[in-house]
RNA sequence: GGCGCUAUCGUCUAAGGGUUAGGACGGAGCCCUCUCAAGGCUCAAAUACGGGUUCGAAUCCCGUUAGCGCUACCA
């Protein structure tokens, strides 16, 4: 049985790398018929903060996909802890007892061992540890019996990195608490996660990881490191340096699809080789293999101005025009509220989506491509009423013969709407052009709106003679 | 600095020894049309550089350059 996780640090929001590991892992189970874990890194007691937990869950539950088993390690220190024992009895680990202060920093070459501490007797570890002196439990990293560690990776092949390149790295810290790597690999182990998919920054620690679960006796687990999430900047995505627009919320305040988010990211780094673009979630999970996910990092595109990359959002205007009618209204309905239209109950809703579905790009589009179906248009320009080619009067004329056209037809619907209105500019010898700017632009405020016989249908015979009416005081 | 990884249109990517190097977004243009969209068609746009191997290299090898990552008692 595949299981996977995903393992996200409480030490800032969900951001869209942390979302596209996610989305990899989900996928990849789905496809597998595996079980999904997610697990909350929060051994650094420091950094986490309550804050960012909420918003991670506010990410992923946003993202609906969802996930099958939960575990905190806070509440799993003893396991680590276990694990790092055993390291120790077996000879494979030893107690640093160098301050933290006084650390070797590196300048110049690499820091590898303290070899002091290295050498320390058991019986003389022991002793200083029984006397109460703080230490750090290290790794011995086996620099003299073998000379490389190798790993295979799904993505990137075999790698390999001398164990003369590998420092004696931590794996308890002075006070107690394991360290990422140790927890992250018991853990691993303790939890039978068999594939771990994460960012590439942990390809270089995973020789480390390999070394961790050589040494508690288990299986390493399938690996699959993904390329990098980058900035246009060029540098790896960051909460600190690229601030909210790489926040999933973000998205979801602008109006994108949680599928049409899905959709994008797992395009990024990970290809069908079908040249499919726009996937539905079954077809995702069908299509998603290891095999598709290529090596070199992926650039976001976004700028100041405008946080969301052109694909996303086409892709996001490609799944909106693929909702039907009631499911967008259901999901345009408090984008509406946040524009202030306190008056767009789902009924109304329901009309307007299939007139806007495929004007808008983002949910919150309704707010600028759907007010005049909630708002009176007033603030226009009168010289807006005037069609190309004409003047006021020609325009006063169009509204005037608009008016009695439409205040005594026999029925409101669009059909019919079309019909009279293209004989009443046939009457009055104009293009038809000319005759429906003046009418679109006294009911909708503007002269780019959607079709306008079915939105003088939805808007209604009393609305739409109270604005004609309004827009003739404009131009007599 | 050391170590690891990567390099195809502006961006996401396909092609993994033989293709006019394909698709998509974005851009430009044309068509359709009551405006705007949507849709259809067309165009511009790439194998980082230098060496090898080979009849033949985007593809394999070496080097250079560049970018990214790791090098914590962060994850």
């Amino acid at each position: 049985m595949t299981r996977v996780r995903f393992a996200p640090s409480p030490t800032g929001y969900l951001h869209i790398g942390g979302a596209r590991t996610f989305i990899f892992n989900w996928l990849y189970a789905r496809h597998q018929g595996g079980v999904v874990v997610l697990r909350i890194d929060d051994t650094d007691v420091e950094r986490n903060t309550q804050t960012s937990l909420d918003s991670i869950y506010e990410g992923l539950e946003w993202l609906e996909l969802g996930w099958d088993e939960f575990y905190r390690q806070s509440e799993r220190l003893e396991i680590h802890r276990r694990a790092a024992w055993a390291i120790f009895e077996k000879g494979l680990a030893y107690r640093d007892f160098t301050p933290a202060s006084a650390t070797p920093e590196n300048p110049g070459g690499g820091w590898l061992c303290n070899p002091g501490m290295r050498e320390l007797t058991r019986e003389e570890s022991d002793r200083r540890a029984s006397a109460g002196e703080p230490f750090v439990l290290r790794f011995r990293v086996p620099r003299e019996s073998r000379r490389e560690v190798v790993i295979s990776d799904s993505v990137y092949g075999r790698v390999s990195k001398s164990t003369g390149d590998l420092e004696d790295f931590a794996l308890l810290r002075s006070t107690g608490m394991p360290t990422y790597h140790l927890a992250s690999c018991a853990d691993d182990a303790d939890l039978r996660i068999t594939d771990i998919l994460r960012g590439q920054e942990h390809l270089a620690n995973t020789f480390k990881h390999a070394l961790i679960f050589e040494a508690l006796g288990v299986e390493t687990p399938k690996l699959a490191h993904l390329p990098l999430l980058m900035a246009p900047d060029g540098a790896k995505l960051s909460k600190r340096v690229h601030g909210p627009v790489v926040a999933v919320t973000t998205y979801r305040d602008a109006g994108f699809l949680p599928h049409a988010f899905v959709n994008f990211l797992a395009l990024l780094g990970w290809s069908p080789k079908n040249d499919r673009e726009m996937m539905s979630r079954e077809e995702l999970v069908e299509r998603f293999t290891l095999e598709g996910i290529n090596r070199s990092n992926a650039t976001i595109n976004f700028t100041d101005e405008d946080p969301f990359d052109p694909k996303a959002v086409w892709l996001n205007a490609e799944h909106l025009r693929a909702l039907d009618a009631d499911d967008l209204a259901r999901r345009l309905l408090p984008y509406a509220a946040r524009a202030g239209f306190s008056n767009a109950t789902p009924e109304k809703l329901r009309a307007v989506a299939p007139l806007i579905r495929e004007r808008i790009r983002l949910l919150r589009d309704v707010g600028a491509v759907a007010d005049f179906f909630f708002t009176e248009p007033r603030s226009y320009d009168p010289a807006e009423l005037i069609p190309q080619k004409g003047d006021a009067t020609l325009a006063a004329q169009a509204l005037r013969k608009a008016r009695e056209v439409l205040s005594t037809a026999p029925a409101f619907d669009h059909a019919t709407l079309e019909a009279a209105l293209r004989a009443a500019a046939a009457e009055l010898k104009l293009k038809s052009g000319q005759m429906f700017q003046p009418i679109r632009v006294a009911v909708c405020g503007r002269k780019h709106a959607p079709p306008l016989f079915e939105t003088l249908e939805v808007l209604g015979r009393d609305t739409v003679l109270a604005r004609l009416t309004f827009a003739l005081g404009l131009v007599s």
